[in-house]
DNA sequence: TGTACATCAGTGAACGCGCGTTCACTGATGTAC
DNA sequence: TGTACATCAGTGAACGCGCGTTCACTGATGTAC
């Protein structure tokens, strides 16, 4: 809950227009509580409307629907989690405070993994709505896109640097099978394509599967269908995240 | 759908025991049907009364509620998913047909998560009921634990039976930290509670990896977080799944 | 084999609820002259 | 600085919808004698 009013010197809005701003951020705050005491089926914009004392019909001057509204939940959502793996996956080479610790690509990976499944925990309905079941009856616009992929971009970008700056050491795959000329043939032209030339099919694999695994463990965690598996357990987390860190190459 | 009434010899059922046999049957058919069309939150039991042509209060004869109708179905859907793993994971060493097929524990694990993938494929919400965000305002009963075991019981099964048999080559994680003594200990206690007392730690990490990852990755491709990567192919599938059965120490 | 009673599936009406969205309106705020 | 008009936030009533659950009932099926 960030008091915008004392930060922004409020340039040259109008009265109309402060209030606007300000109320868009109450509507969005509501709708945001409610999310995480009902989650997304819950969310109804009559509720979002009782909650801030409005009549139903008033938040339509601020949302064309209850979809536009849930968009932008969304979109905020994903902007928030790639934000802040971007701050770890992104942070500069070492702090005053932080110099003695392990700044390398592996540290960074697994921090930035640390980070993401944190943040999992603080907004639980804000993931699901994320990487949860889809809404039922809502289709998610083209321009959720760019946001829906920070998260995945921070960590990509990690190995992407490592792989560019040549400090990527992935262990020799001695026995898995090579991969069918098709799909290292795909994963080479769509590594081109994001600006990672320098991360090979092989690591590209490995990747893929570090970056599920770790949104497989945040949901089991989260979601809870591990009645009597030992996922939800920092410990494990970071092993076998670490695990995969290597596997792609990190070091 | 199965036709009961011709394969079971109706022993000794009254007409009233078998019209209620079938009519539950009909009930739950139509209850998949709107969980593969509408989703969970969709679900209500006026509208599979309406398709069979029932008052809505009649289902109570039936189902004590909604919530009830709920857990049948996602017992059903463990038990079924459960039961396809099985079939593949614990499959005969050879059979005539397949007798030139690897049946090594390698291939039995890759077949059982292609097992796995396509049956979430081919059953989309109920894959979501069982592994998406939970159901708002649905507390799933003591009763589908058991069930909700089985899926992860039949991947664990052929560690557990390749490790028993000494037929586990592990590769040694040359680089990666040692286990917590407190996480080893516990993933200890929990192969030994499991029955899978030849499972070492290191072994169990890559085991509780690979199932993650796993469902991370049909998770990704049902639920098309993943518009613009590669995920939903299966061929990357294939790929990830064998170098974490590779990591496993499975052959 | 026939009768009397108990069981129970299904009906239809009702209760009370919440939802998204539309619409004509009032009254305050902003803008152009 | 003052006035006339345009903009727009918020109101309140309404439409039409679907939901889960309860309840007294009818009539068919099953059971005990």
């Amino acid at each position: 809950m960030t008091t915008d009013e004392t930060v922004v010197p409020a340039v040259h809005r109008t009265a109309r227009q402060r209030a606007r701003e300000q109320i868009t951020t109450e509507l969005l705050g509501a709708a945001r509580r409610q999310l995480a005491a009902e989650g997304a089926a819950g969310l109804s914009l009559r509720s979002v409307a009782r909650e801030l004392g409005m009549v139903s019909s008033a938040v339509y001057r601020y949302f064309d629907s209850r979809d536009a509204l849930l968009t932008r939940l969304i979109v905020d959502a994903y902007d928030a989690l790639g934000a802040t793996a971007e701050a770890v996956a992104e942070a500069p080479e070492s702090t005053a405070e932080a110099a003695a610790e392990d700044t390398g690509d592996l540290a960074r990976w697994v921090n930035t993994a640390r980070a993401i499944r944190a943040w999992a925990f603080d907004h639980p309905h804000e993931y699901g709505l994320l990487y949860g079941s889809p809404v039922p009856g809502y289709a998610a616009p083209e321009t959720t896109v760019a946001s829906g992929t920070r998260p995945s971009r921070a960590l990509v970008g990690i190995v992407a640097r490592a792989a560019a700056a040549g400090r990527l050491a992935p262990p020799s795959p001695a026995e898995a099978p090579p991969l069918p000329a098709a799909l290292a043939a795909e994963l080479e032209a769509l590594a081109r394509q994001i600006g990672a030339d320098a991360v090979s099919p092989e690591v590209a694999v490995a990747m893929i599967g570090a970056w599920t695994q770790l949104f497989g463990l945040v949901s089991f965690e989260l979601f809870g269908q591990t009645r009597n598996m030992v996922v939800g357990n920092a410990a494990l987390f970071d092993a076998a995240v670490t695990r995969q860190a290597l596997a792609i190459g990190l070091r």
